[in-house]
DNA sequence: GTCTATATTGGGATAGAC
DNA sequence: GTCTATCCCAATATAGAC
């Protein structure tokens, strides 16, 4: 009955240029070996970094056999593919559940300060992305996927201020994309040099800077 | 007479802390073939990533043996190393330059909205720092350098801020962090989704958002 | 200092038994 | 679907001639 065949040098190239890529997500689609695999592949990521993610080390820290790697996912290509898919769905995931719990205005503001704030310290969080990153760069499947992960992300921003439909997202597009560099650059900063940069003092220098023009807009009221 | 001759496993391991690495300049002290093998790695890396950055590729670039690398920089680890330092003096050595060439206010900053604007749109400067970065994190060694290396970039802010003595450092500081996180994070937007991603209008937001601070601080005058 | 040649290791892929 | 065993190749490191 199962025509779930993986082909070998099997995946669809490139698509036109993002739009509706839309990733399956892996959890629904994939048995449970497979997911097994993939979930040891994101740990030495994490751990390692992209260098230390041989066949053999994930077939070792899934405690499976190699040959099972290039059976579900076809070659090494494939499951980076798929590795990247699930890191996609995962960040995601979260991302959207936190919103709108709080109505527009200061507290939606604070929470997605604190937000922000949060994903700065943790510099775990932020390494797998930035393994991947300079990879996704040189491979036009994985970039789209990554790009669509950030336009997920700004569209999140856009949410939180209540601005995904409306004459407000126009305005309010550009300022997301900051929210996301800021995130992204005090990242790095914070991860090269966790004593000597002062990512507070920075964060609270850009909430200032964000609120302030808010306020402006009239999107929240006094500051 | 020389007594140049590179022992094998030859690094002081790890500093302290940052504070005074102080890399030399690798153009003054390095002999012709070695820098022959340095420009070619850097080319490589620019074109072809970390991934591709192997000693034959090295080799075969630059035109020297294989052996010869081994010689310059005892391992591959030792010329990773010799080569971060590298682009961190080249990354350092342009960038004073074009400050202070405006008097205080309205054209300094002019100036230096135009080169972030310039850096965040040049995709291929920014790929080899991009390269480089995961690797930065997981080796001490190489996170002091490229930590030093943003210290310089933030530092050079700060001059151009014409703040890098005096009360105002203090307050510029996390400002000069988030002049240098913006850079980097619209530089990855820019590089994942050139088209779907209006930079543009993000650094145009991001000047605003500026000039109002600064306003504020007294450091330009009008607007 | 620079080269050729080689030793050794480790990665990716796959055949074929179960 | 999963495993073991093996093949092939690329990469690093180094010995030793020049």
């Amino acid at each position: 009955m199962t025509d779930s065949a993986p082909r070998r040098p099997g995946r669809p190239s490139t698509r036109g240029h993002l739009g509706s890529l839309s990733v399956k997500d892996p959890i629904e689609v994939l048995p449970p070996t497979a997911l097994n695999i993939l979930a040891a592949a994101r740990r030495i990521l994490e751990s390692k970094g992209f260098a230390a993610l041989s066949l053999s080390a994930i077939a070792e820290e899934a405690g499976e056999a190699k040959a099972s790697i290039g059976y579900h996912f076809g070659n090494k290509e494939g499951l980076v593919v798929a590795l990247v898919d699930s890191l996609v769905h995962e960040a995601n995931r979260g991302l959207i559940a936190e919103t709108r719990r709080f109505p527009m205005g200061e507290q939606r503001v604070r929470s997605l300060m604190e937000g922000e704030e949060r994903i700065v310290e943790d510099i775990a969080s932020f390494r797998p992305l930035m393994e991947i990153l300079p990879h996704a760069m040189r491979d036009d499947s994985l970039r789209a996927r990554v790009a669509e992960l950030y336009a997920g992300y700004r569209e999140t921003v856009l949410e939180v201020l209540d601005a995904s439909t409306g004459p407000d997202r126009a305005v309010l597009e550009p300022f997301a994309m900051l929210m996301i560099a800021v995130v992204d650059g005090l990242s790095i900063q914070n991860a090269l040099d966790p004593e000597g940069a002062n990512v507070r003092a920075a964060t609270a220098l850009w909430e200032r800077m964000i609120r302030a023009y808010l306020r402006d807009l009239g999107i929240i009221d006094i500051g």
